[in-house]
DNA sequence: TCCTAAGCGAGACGGTACGTCTTGTCTTCCA
DNA sequence: TGGAAGACAAGACGTACCGTCTCGCTTAGGA
């Protein structure tokens, strides 16, 4: 971690590294609102000054510190969907490859960020960021490859992305508000299972009959 | 509470009028976070210290001005929604009944306002609240009287519920954004169509096959 | 004083004047520039906004403190040589009339106030603010009434009054810096014997022999 | 204090050399309260730490920096008075000797510095230190020997030096702001002029009866 | 000719002070 | 009594300097 690049400036990446580490501690404590500067530095053992040679403002390092858990989830998530195996079991309905877990595996690891940045306590920008890329991510990985199979959608894949990403960030604070009573997988499969019907109906696409099987991940 | 202001000032209503006004009208223009008390009593032409007479907060004035539109959006919500016919058609396959656009017609009478408070510089605590109070809508009006019927959900109807509330968002906030291509009576189908399939079946209800009939709320 | 306009606001008034008062003391104790508004408000037992609110600056503080100060110099000065008496006495030799010590006893007034102003630890603006309004004193009290009286000046009366100011700053320092060993009325003979004779033959008038008498304000 | 700059480095020279002549031309420019150590090493070509390599403060570089100067005018001055020829003439009403213009061609060779550092943008530690030097100049060089005549001084010799230096500030600055109208040699005879009278008097050596000749500096 | 200590550039850092902006409280007056 | 006006305490903001420090580069001057 530090062998590799302990060249130029390892202080810039240390105190970055702090604040950012306050930063998260305290938004879990009281709220990014609530938190001033000084609160940062004096958590991250460093003159305020210093705070303004690397940020221009606490919400510039909320910013930076957001991307680097999402960049992760984004990560992540295309580790996860970027290969034609997926495109191909689409139209297969082979829909074992959707209990991706993924998702709610990295909530969890960031669980308490998710929890105060997704409440009411929380910073608007990153919910909506959240949701706008899970959108996206679901339209461009999987209505696309179904729209390029040649079926006509029943509703705008759009809206049918921003519902699903909605669905998901309201299903992830009632997890996460709740206790997490539940496994990420649980999740997985359960968000599958509720959005599936409507998501492929929507897509245009035929779906097995549900009524004989109530799970529609492990079709017949 | 409520011996303060059953007749004594017109004047005091007034100026609380005039100082929500100016909220909305600075929260359409500039976002909450960016307004002062300041922006809010000059547009009101009222004095600062009146503001304090009146409110505790910025955030005060907010929550109350929100409450009032959210108000109206229960009331609405509501005298669709309060009756038994409700209940005896949820069972009987009625789905007309869920052609309910009230939601949607509400937005769209409160558009800036909403498009606004629930963009990334809106208010995170507004977003919540209408999420929250959305999901309490369809476990309330909708699940219960469902689960009342003695099927067995497949899932937590909470978590159906946070799901639904969560896509609703989403929706909305895609429709605002979107320059609003569509009728609230659109969005209120297209959204039933979207989630009918998956709710009913995860409130452990039988859905009639739905790849004959591509429209849910009309079934055969 | 205050019963004339106790009116509008009492408390302004009151801070400024702890403001300056504060400021008095500190300049004494550890010269200007070593002050922050911080020492400043605190000492006034004042709000740090509240001195932005009054002054912008300690600057400006300082200017209108030492303008009072000034101000009050001119005033006592003026009261003096305002008469034409003054100038009748100027032509008639009558040179008690310069035995003018309300200089000297206003610095020993303002002691402390001078002594640090006027030092390495003061303020290069004040030494020239009070040099610049002695020599103007100088040329329109004196200078200007003697060319009145038709007489050529031997030397330029502004290099002459700017020649007496400054002797007049660099003696006040001397003897506040040496303990005060003279009290205000010699230092004004002593000051007046050592110009007299050049001034006036600079001015253009002819002088007593001032070996006959050593006592050239008392000429015979 | 002098082991380190005997011989060493031509580039420790060039960078005090650089650094000073920055100095010079900002305090020029915007006089000196207004300059800031980056503006001087900007200007200079330097690097800030390397100021600091040098000088601790921008106080001590203007001090060493006036101090320059000031030898200068301690040599010049010095290369002038210190004969026995000059107490020779001193006693001898050899007035001619004190024609001396050294002091007012010194300032007309650094006209611009001492412009600004003598007036209200100025340095009042400058000021004090020149009026300062200038007293002492005028104690030990003219009123020391003409003590050791014999004579009994009718005023304080130290408030008479302080006297005459402070008359030497004030003309200078009338002189330098004024456009300097006169040469150094008008000055040095019409300060001398004005002065004289006073001071021998004051010194306690009869005067030649100045209103026969009104050129004190030729007696009859 | 090398090599070694110096001068120096670059820039991160802890600090202090600045002048501005809000906030919420209070007091005084007016209608 | 409701409101206007505005002084005030409190405290965060982002900026500007300060003086210290560490790290490498370069560049003489002595071996």
């Amino acid at each position: 971690m530090n062998h590799d690049d302990e060249k130029p400036d390892r202080r810039k990446r240390r105190t970055r590294a702090l604040l950012r580490q306050a930063l998260m501690a305290l938004i879990v404590e009281k709220g990014f609102d609530a938190i001033s500067v000084q609160d940062i530095t004096d958590r991250a053992d460093v003159s305020r000054a210093t705070f303004y040679l690397h940020y221009a403002d606490k919400e510039e390092l909320l910013t930076r510190s957001m991307r680097e858990v999402y960049d992760e989830l984004v990560e992540t998530a295309e580790k996860q969907l970027d290969d034609e195996v997926f495109a191909a079991a689409l139209l297969h309905g082979d829909h074992s490859t959707f209990y991706d877990a993924t998702d709610f595996q990295h909530v969890v690891e960031h669980e308490e960020f998710y929890r105060v940045l997704l409440s009411e306590k929380g910073v608007a920008a990153f919910t909506v960021m959240v949701r706008d890329y899970l959108a996206k991510l679901v339209q461009e990985q999987v209505c696309l490859p179904v729209s390029a199979g040649g079926t006509a959608a029943r509703l705008p894949p759009e809206m049918v992305a921003h519902a699903v990403a909605g669905a998901e960030i309201g299903v992830i604070s009632w997890w996460l508000n709740q206790g997490r009573h539940h496994t990420p997988e649980d999740m997985a499969k359960m968000f599958y299972q509720l959005n599936a019907f409507g998501f492929w109906w929507a897509m245009g696409l035929d779906i097995p009959a549900p009524t004989a099987n109530p799970d529609p991940g492990a079709p017949g």
